[in-house]
DNA sequence: ATTAGATTTCGGTGTAAAACGAAATGAGAA
DNA sequence: TTCTCATTTCGTTTTACACCGAAATCTAAT
């Protein structure tokens, strides 16, 4: 891989609501849905966050009905990916704001909050 | 550190320039002219790479006469940055440009580079 | 098939950042 | 002090990106 892909793996890394977003998917799998509720941001920004995430391959997706889940690439095969996914929980610890993040995934119901 | 912190650091490390920098400066200290000349940039993007890169905490200064030479912090407290500066040498392999970047630096020599 | 709802893609806007040259700063030499 | 030269700061331009709402897509249920 040449320097500018890693410049573009940390480029991903770059924007306070993407690393919130790893840590809310290193409790469970997402869909977008719920990530938006919890980043009160509009649906279309977080699926270009998804994109970008997946794009540089820290996240994959999953189809569930008509839902999309997204989670962490656990098994990725790039190195350097795996190592940074790996050090995430070490370098971000578990601030005010990721904290109610997780608070939020934890009490947020896709059945409730999407059908409206 | 608030996730925003966090953020910026990765920021920093988002541009390929800068991680070219970073490569040449775990070879040896270098002094803003010596970097010019390798990347072919103007000594004032240069400097302000640097800046960016002195600000995320990688790197420090040290005046040296009417050079100031910058080096990888090795010392670092904080042990995010620490961490990530353990892990540049994993992650960033030596690919053709870094490989050339430091064939370059080897056989610089900043007396007769800056002196014209 | 048609509808409903979740997600993505597509223009557009405002802001951030990378690049440059020129001017300002700072430190040694004359 | 005055000059030289390495570096930083400033003003400007161009490019990239985060964000939004609207339109398009895709899936499941009616």
């Amino acid at each position: 891989m040449q320097i500018e892909e890693k410049a573009k793996l940390f480029k991903a890394l770059s924007d306070p609501n993407r690393l919130r977003i790893l840590k809310m998917l290193q409790v469970r799998k997402l869909c977008v849905c719920e990530i938006t509720e919890v980043l009160s941001l509009a649906t279309s920004t977080v699926s270009e966050h998804l994109s970008i995430l997946k794009r540089a391959g820290f996240i994959i997706e999953e189809k569930d009905g008509k839902w999309v889940n997204y989670m962490i690439n656990s098994n990725c095969c790039d190195t350097t990916v795996a190592s940074i996914i790996s050090m995430l929980p070490f370098w971000i610890s578990n601030d005010n704001t990721v904290s109610c993040d997780i608070d939020k995934i934890n009490s947020v119901d896709r059945n409730k909050l999407c059908c409206r």
